[in-house]
DNA sequence: CTTTAACCATTAGCCTGCTAATTAACAGAT
DNA sequence: ATCTGTTAATTAGCAGGCTAATGGTTAAAG
């Protein structure tokens, strides 16, 4: 049986390499990779409850908190409980954790290009939607 | 700008989900994903230098230290120091090391299975090939 | 032959995942 | 009102990545 051939194979090599190359390429700017992809979470919609930033990035609750405890510590955001439920905490954004995102955003898209520069146009397109269906599958069936 | 809509973002997702999954369906079998990954290595070759699983793995050494001390444990395979070379340490498999790769493959093609349900014939050969590009621009490339 | 450089394995320590177990707080049913 | 169940955050501890730093060997230069 030749395992090397299998996508799960495959996809756990380029998973891998892929998580290693964000992390080296987003230290540069002083990030680490959990921090920056939940920050691109939080640039959609801050204030939000840690659970419902799990759930959203299909991340568990404990990650997500030591996620935002090294935010916290870098000064990008912040925890704060509100009012009307005790158990849970709100993230906001600080104005750092929101000019950030400049620098994160000319790294990400030099990150883009260097993965994607052997690919065709036509190529990206292909590969986005597959990792679209595969994302899908992840994200819809995983909890079970 | 739309992080979410980028192959780096995609594939962030699905790397972390893809190995998750892995982490869970392999861990009803006693083994873990770099247990795993590191055993498929060896069943193609073993009696190898823990530098030279390393490369082949694009994994780094420390890493593979850690993994094989691992499957040491679980009796999967030994190391042993040679005498051409007193720094380095060759991996050789036990017999419960060959011996548990029938259950690996067969939970190996079901995982591939769960996975690929949603793919047709002519999709999964697609993402094969798109997955082999990426692997080898990381692969090729990483080290620097 | 001796000094220097390169190489291999390991250790220590950090980030990002996870599960299991705690604690606190809300919600519902009685 | 209380008892029970659920939910939110957190802590502890593990796997699997990494880099940096050690220690021991080998190889190369001198």
């Amino acid at each position: 049986m030749k395992f090397h051939s299998t996508v799960s194979h495959l996809l756990s090599g380029v998973a891998t390499a892929h998580k290693s190359h964000l992390e080296r390429r987003l230290g540069e700017i002083g990030l680490h990779s959990g921090q920056v992809l939940m920050l691109m979470e939080l640039w959609k919609r801050d204030g939000r409850r840690q659970v419902d930033l799990a759930a959203e990035l299909n991340i568990a609750p404990p990650t997500i908190n030591k996620t935002l405890t090294g935010l916290i510590d870098g000064g990008y955001v912040t925890r704060d409980r509100v009012e009307d439920d005790a158990r849970s905490t709100r993230i906001f954004l600080t104005p750092e954790g929101v000019a950030v995102r400049e620098k994160v955003e000319a790294q990400w898209l030099e990150i883009e290009e260097e993965i994607l520069g052997e690919l065709t146009e036509a190529e990206r397109l292909i590969l986005s939607e597959l990792l679209s269906k595969l994302k899908h599958f992840y994200f819809g069936t995983e909890p079970e």
